[in-house]
DNA sequence: AATGAATGAGTCTTCATTCAT
DNA sequence: GATGAATGAAGACTCATTCAT
């Protein structure tokens, strides 16, 4: 913790490019294993680097995994904050259709953050806090539809998880239009029942 | 023939409390770590019992994860074959309510089935089959409250993803209630709005 | 060495035919897999017994070893004294060839005998000075043709490795009819060429 | 693909020298122990290396293996395709010097092949391929001094277990003289027992 | 900087042997 | 006496991480 090294931070376009070429194999390698079953050595080996340098800049697995998330959730963000504009534009099923392919964009590094984050330990609390901030965006897209924030906040982790499930259950081997259709409508009919409801009343019955 | 071995079954009271134990540990550490992370020493430590005990009833680490998924199936799906025969009478939200009760109720056992699920590989194909089983069970449940069994396949995954959510997010420390009452306002909502509808077809839009 | 228990010795028949089958099943597994691969599970499951049973007889898997290795050099033993009587009337080619059979009739046990012969490490002297009696018995029988003493003596390890070779080179899956022709036609030269020639000395030459 | 691993080819000096390390380490420690009762930590140790580096070398104490055998194999090979040029001037008994001295030469190796020969099981059919074709270039060298091609193929097993049977013998603590001298003349009569006999047709009567 | 070698704690698993019923 | 359970030391092997060239 106090050793916490952050890794040589590249100079050069030489180094930056291996960098990337680490955090897209890590994420590739994460995906396809999951964080423990994922070996240093054949993460180094995708990314046809040598295990030290792999090491030279990113001093530890979870280092790596960090960085790995960071990308998704950096990207994730931009998406969710962009969308939090359009939001206002748009109603429940048409929300619910954007917040879905906002995941599915994410190619590379939306897999291995669902990987990661499926983990039981959460290394150094940076992916905890990253997961964090990713709700807090998405119930700020949820507010900006005209539901209140307070029940935007409660709704934000059961969407972030019904859109997780998407890339999950295609892992299995489920139908992918089925699946991103079933996710859409479950999303959708979620919002459109928390809606305040300015004329039909009659859908919205649910809660505690 | 050296591969396929089961595991002796204990024949004794003594064997079979061991047994239980063992299973009771496995769940405990498998949902404290996740299968991967976890330790066979750790486990049997967690049972009280010499490593090569643990490995005269559970050959595998695999092995032990069967037997502990397989708790959760079992039960799992016995509260869901109740739950069937109960679902003509519910409405969505009494469903969504039944249904998220459902995991909650199966208690050592749950988490560990969750972790388990999330793991990457899925050794003997076992487990896979088992969670095929309860989803299809599922969409049985779902079928008997007036959805057509096609549609209702179609929703099961989703609805189990919403259903295994919570465990999953108490996990990381959101509060009880609110996850509770959102997830099965989730569910709630995603069934009524897939009911036939035989008065008010508004609500019902599925998308694409 | 001051706790070696010999282990029970059986009054009752029943005792007696459990011993008798344990040693067999020893004599068997040994034989397929030597004795370091081989289990005490493997031989007592062989033997239709708990493993408990086994350890009763048998302390320890050297002396179950030891058992069945006497079990061969009792059998070898008696056979080579009835030998060491025709002796006097064979010729070379004939003894060699009363030799092979010897050692090859001693079904059950000779193949085992032949793996613990082979290991590295002889447990409790047992087994190398039944080897020794074994030798000196060879000597023996090759005496009893007319050979002097002490050449006899010399010659007898090196009888005693080619009538193990057969067994060895049947193992590897040379043609039986071929390995045994030749085992025969080596001893039976061996010996020839060493008789202190009574009238013909032109064949052996060789020595030192 | 990861069941094939080869072990990592060293391709810097240090590495190489450790590999000559560990293979000698190898030989020394199967020689002693035989091949099952070896155990790869004290190998390492007796290389003086980690456990990690055997292993980052030999993936597998059978790899390991095939590498002393080879190393054994190779020289051998070597030397009887030398001796079988000298084999057409030399006579029976001076061929079955030159066949066991050339078999006590090879002096790291020697002890540990006839260990790992003894082996039940033969791992990756490596050692036996390379067991085949020494047996076959013994065949040659016996055919390269007169003897039917067909005829020396035969014999080649036996030469070869009488040459085994010397470094056997020894472990066992006897006479070293003795033992050479009398493993020459049984392969020596057995060689002239064997020729086309040119004028004496008397001596060579092969059994069967 | 980059590469490949070195390290060793830690994992799964086996098996001879001992106990308790 | 017999049976099956219990034990734990030991062994093969892995892999994150550190070093030396």
């Amino acid at each position: 913790m106090s050793t916490a090294r952050t890794g040589v931070v590249p100079t050069r376009q030489r180094g930056r490019d291996r960098v990337e070429a680490l955090i897209e194999a890590g994420a590739h390698v994460f995906a396809g294993r999951g964080f423990h079953a994922a070996t240093m050595t054949e993460i180094a080996e995708a990314a046809s680097t040598a295990i030290g340098s792999l090491y030279r800049f990113f001093p530890t697995k979870e280092l790596l995994a960090d960085a790995v998330f960071g990308r998704y959730a950096d990207a994730m963000l931009l998406e969710l904050d962009a969308l939090s504009e359009r939001a206002p534009r748009l109603d429940p099923a048409a929300l619910a259709e954007a917040l879905v392919e906002c995941m599915m964009q994410q190619r590379p590094y939306r897999d291995a953050a669902v990987a990661l984050a499926d983990e039981r330990d959460d290394g150094p609390m940076l992916r905890l806090r990253l997961r964090a901030s990713i709700r807090d965006k998405v119930g700020h897209v949820l507010a900006a539809t005209g539901l209140p924030a307070a029940q935007a906040a409660r709704m934000a982790p059961m969407v972030l998880q019904a859109m997780k499930a998407v890339p999950f259950l295609l892992r299995e081997g489920l139908d992918r239009q089925a699946t991103l259709a079933e996710a859409k409508r479950m999303i959708g009919t979620y919002i459109a029942g928390s809606m305040p409801a300015p004329g039909g009343t009659a859908c919205a019955e649910a809660g505690s």
